[in-house]
DNA sequence: TAGATTGTTAATCGATTAACAATC
DNA sequence: TAGATTGTTAATCGATTAACAATC
């Protein structure tokens, strides 16, 4: 058993980011089949309805461990339960939130997040008005309660939704105690331990993407008909 | 004039889309550094702070058009206004935000969204008790409005901060009402004409990414001391 | 001046896409 | 069976990184 060689157990279970990317939008649109039985979907079908290209789909599901079949395709539950298995969206995981403000609230109410495997167990802030109240049915506690319950709760993710510049002590609470990835909402670049996962939901880079592009159709006069007067003498 | 093959505007303002996602990560540093004159800052220094190598950062960097001094690096304000101006985020672009819940809030909350040229002007939602409110000093309106007021306003950019499953409902109506870009914070996938900008926040992908990292440094054994009792025979 | 840094060209790397045999 | 679809290998594409002359 040691050195256990086994086939089945995708020991390298990488997948390249892109790919890490995409997953929930196939997952997502797989659920809006709301098919029943053994019912299957082919990476064409996939592909068209999320203007991508079938040899992608593929490619990336075969990232889960999916096997499909020959002229069917993918038997539709199996596929997300391997998408699901794929990214730990199955066994649920603790987390704490820190932070009880308007962008917390969101978060803790995003239904998707706490059947997509984030069970928020707790919200943590600063401003003693929230503190003993619930937010979204989950009870907000004092932040120097944070790190001690982290560790006795063993505590695997910490979303941080707090004004950026407590960001960093907060993060330190946490690696303090025992928290293994934290989810960076904030603007503040965090500096972690190797073996913390860190990620930066960055919404401005989205935003970034989406004022470049807004950007170019607005000073490019071939995107559309001209909003200037066309100048015709008569 | 006409056919302006002018150099200093460069009309091809396009970049990659990974260089247009990092743009905010360098802006956002070069606030921090508070440096007062003409102070420089190299592509080194960048680099040593983000975590990235210099040549992607020139590069980046060259792609919204500053010219630097070589030994020098380039002048911290100007290259500011450079990635700025780049990105479309000096003049304020005004913006409609449709879900005035709890994300709707946290957005309006973000300073750094209207310091990056996105105002704002007023929320809309269906909920009778919120219409006519303010939140975060902006006024939430009846969506009945919606349309006709992105019209007669000149709106171009839509957020959609509302529920999943009224978002191609409240995109139909922006689009009717000629918007030229949509923020999508839901998980819904829409669909708008060619020339209208769709960006998709896509805060699951981010949950993704942080969600495999998570699972294979939980499932590997070499990352850290195995959690498992090592059998020692005695 | 010497040397750090820029701008740019070339090499590398990795993801996407195409091609195609295998298969149900 | 015929043909759509899978799995996989090869080709392409584009971003990252390396190399290096120019320069202040």
């Amino acid at each position: 058993m040691v050195n256990g060689d086994n086939k089945t157990s995708d020991r390298s279970n990488i997948a390249p980011v892109p790919t890490l990317r995409r997953l929930p939008r196939y997952l997502e649109y797989l659920k809006g089949l709301r098919v029943h039985g053994d019912a299957h979907v082919s990476c064409t079908q996939i592909a068209g309805a999320l203007d991508l290209v079938p040899t992608q789909v593929r490619k990336d599901l075969a990232c889960t461990g999916i096997v499909g079949k020959p002229k069917k395709g993918y038997p539709v539950f199996a596929l997300m339960s391997s998408i699901e298995n794929f990214l730990g969206w199955n066994d649920p995981r603790d987390a704490f939130l820190i932070g009880a403000g308007a962008l917390g609230t969101a978060i803790l109410g995003y239904e998707s997040f706490r059947s997509n495997g984030l069970n928020i167990v707790a919200a943590f802030d600063t401003d003693t008005s929230k503190i003993g109240t619930k937010v979204r049915g989950v009870e907000v506690l004092a932040l120097d309660k944070l790190e001690d319950l982290c560790r006795r709760m063993k505590i695997l993710i910490g979303v941080l939704t707090m004004p950026a510049h407590y960001a960093q002590a907060v993060t330190d609470m946490l690696v303090r105690g025992g928290i293994k990835a934290i989810w960076n909402f904030t603007t503040a670049r965090l500096v972690v331990p190797d073996e913390v996962v860190l990620e930066n939901a960055q919404l401005a880079s989205s935003f970034a993407v989406l004022s470049s592009k807004l950007r170019s159709t607005m000073h490019d006069p071939l995107e559309e008909e001209s909003s200037e007067e066309v100048f015709v003498s008569n």
